[in-house]
DNA sequence: AAAGAGTACAACCGCCACCCT
DNA sequence: CAGGGTGGCGGTTGTACTCTT
């Protein structure tokens, strides 16, 4: 079968299986380090590992890249995988590109040990996110129950019980990318602060309300949806000076302000935690300079 | 202290989609 | 267009650790 090590071309003797060793993690490492990634299939034999290239490559994505988060879930994050959750259901690809730090693995497992009990504890049912025993739809609301500070403020319900996107969503957490904790830059724009750009620019409202009815929450549903879909064609470094500068004329940021910044990022120095600038870490901007 | 149960997390498996020849 | 190689994904299993009795 085309999954499983077979595909790897290599010999199957000798392939070891099981838990990573110190040394093997240390070989990984460093040759990654060193060299990069190219094929996974040459990566065992000129790293030195007994280990076919998927597992290589699942060890580092997993478990040896940089930037990973250790350790267990901020309410926050828990908050955020629960709304994921109900939007895209078990795509955990989909979901982890929204937790800085977070490999899918590590959310799945972590839905499957804890969340999800957590959820049938309070008569949730974590497939549909409905009270397991509720007969009237029309109360469901599309944020979770327990409805999370931070999602309550980014998306805030309107006095039909519609959901809008408030001017807390360009706040709140949920928009500190894939470049925050110094990974990934280059996907930095598949994230919710491109979706809610991209809202923006498409629509009069500065609130884009969505009403509760069950077309909006769809057309809801499916914007992020697609949007997600598109995530794996987008940014690139070059476009990080651009997405400053969308940050900062959103932040309406006068011109001396913004001058401000071309001159820190320019001399590569400078306090950056005296910037507005809430949705973007020292490590964005690290890569930033870095480039 | 020991054994069994429960939990968390790492790793594997099998499938699918994409790319290249 | 077909077929092989590869990377990526979600489901599942295995294992180490912790808790309970």
């Amino acid at each position: 079968m085309a999954g499983d090590c077979r595909h790897f071309k290599q010999k199957q003797h000798n392939i070891k299986k099981g838990l990573w060793s110190p040394e093997e993690d240390e070989k990984l490492f460093s040759y990654i380090v060193k060299f990069g990634v190219g094929s996974w299939t040459s990566v065992p034999h000129r790293a030195g590992l007994e280990r076919c290239g998927k597992s290589c490559r699942l060890r580092w994505v997993n478990y040896l890249r940089p930037g990973l988060k250790r350790g267990s879930f901020s309410k926050q994050e828990q908050d955020i995988i629960l709304y994921l959750h109900q939007l895209f259901g078990n795509r955990w690809a989909q979901i982890a590109t929204q937790l800085p730090g977070r490999t899918d693995n590590e959310i799945k497992n972590f839905w499957n040990s804890c969340l999800k009990k957590k959820l049938i504890k309070q008569g949730i049912d974590p497939n549909t996110h409905k009270p397991i025993f509720a007969s009237n739809e029309c109360n469901q609301n599309i944020i979770p129950s327990g409805k999370p500070v931070e999602l309550q403020e980014a998306f805030h319900m309107n006095n039909n019980g519609g959901l809008t996107l408030g001017d807390n969503f360009m706040k709140s957490n949920l928009f500190v990318g894939e470049s925050d904790m110094g990974i990934d830059p280059m996907g930095f724009d598949c994230n919710l602060f491109t979706q809610y750009k991209q809202i923006n620019r498409e629509t009069s409202s500065p609130s884009f309300d969505f009403s509760n009815t069950l077309a909006s929450r769809t057309m809801m549903d499916t914007f992020i949806k697609e949007e997600s879909r598109e995530s794996s064609s987008c940014t690139n470094y070059s476009n990080m000076n651009n997405l400053f500068a969308e940050i900062c004329k959103y932040e309406e940021w006068n011109a001396s302000e913004w001058q401000e910044l071309q001159k820190v990022l320019a001399s590569n120095e400078g306090d950056l935690d005296s910037y507005p600038m809430g949705l973007l870490s020292e490590n964005l901007l690290g890569a930033f300079f870095a480039n």
